[in-house]
DNA sequence: GGCATTTTTGCATTCTTATTCAAAACTAAA
DNA sequence: TTTAGTTTTGAATAAGAATGCAAAAATGCC
């Protein structure tokens, strides 16, 4: 939906532009820009985005974007296994053509494109890396949504 | 207190060792180990070390050690100003006569060391750091209480 | 020890966040 | 368009987490 991911990628620039102490305080700012929605969904949103609230430095609370709060390959131990989260130096995803495009900051698009391979899924034949840039090849018959879907199993992103 | 940073060491082990969603459910783990506390107490106490509660990739959500959850310098950024935490990378803190001696993992002495010469307060003549392993030298008549409280301003640690 | 100060804690409460449930909006396919 | 399935949402509520306050415990100092 439009609506829904325009308000995520607001949710994400406040989020790391300002300090953030409460989901009412968000949500206020949102309201400002236009967005209205309930505090309900923007918890959604939130869990959704991978962001997390953990105290600061000065006595409070902040909301930081999982790409500040969890580097890749360093993130909860379970008693088991491992869990990877490909959320540090992820910064947009795009299509072309039935192709996903992801850029991610400089030096992490090899080390993201592991992670989705990793994980992939057999809607996804492989990546090929740059250096701040993946594409991800589908399967064919794979469209944007159901690839899209595969990806935010990995990604911080809108599904 | 004796209690207390024992208390601090199982909550810190317990969060990076298993997948803890709540804080009940914490606390009912402290408990069987012999710990008695109340939510409130141990709400305080992941204040206290920087906990953070985040969404995991698995529909719930996970507490997180700040290590984990905040690389060294790419955190929470404010309008005005940047914060830093010198989170990831730490692992104790102990002392040797006035000295405190800060132990991190390979390579992230320098970057904390500098971390704690950023913010450092009259209560610090400086840091000597080597691979590992940081110096802090304190000023003449500063006692370890004193140097604690002030390190914990930069370090996660139990003041 | 006894006194002043600081720290730690629990209780009760408030505040904040997550979720249930049902309705509405949207999608895809026929 | 109609239908069936999926997604998104809000209202209300439940669940979870933070804190004001006062008491208790610990610490430092004389």
């Amino acid at each position: 939906m439009k609506d829904k991911s325009n308000r995520l990628k607001s949710i994400r620039k406040y989020v790391s532009e300002q300090k953030i102490s409460s989901q009412e305080e968000l949500l206020q700012l949102l309201s400002d820009e236009g967005f209205i929605l309930t505090q309900a969904t923007l918890s959604r949103d939130l869990k959704q985005l991978k962001i997390a609230k953990m105290p600061d430095y000065e006595g409070g609370y902040i909301y930081v974007l999982p790409e500040e709060s969890s580097p890749l390959g360093k993130t909860a131990r379970m008693k088991t296994q491992e869990i990877h989260f490909a959320a540090t130096g992820f910064i947009s995803i795009d299509f072309c053509g039935p192709f996903a495009v992801v850029k991610t900051k400089p030096a992490f698009a090899g080390g993201i494109a592991a992670e989705i391979d990793r994980r992939s899924s057999k809607n996804i034949l492989g990546t090929i890396a740059g250096d701040d840039t993946i594409l991800v090849i589908p399967r064919e018959g794979t469209d944007r949504r159901k690839l899209l879907r595969t990806l935010a199993e990995v990604l911080p992103i809108n599904h």
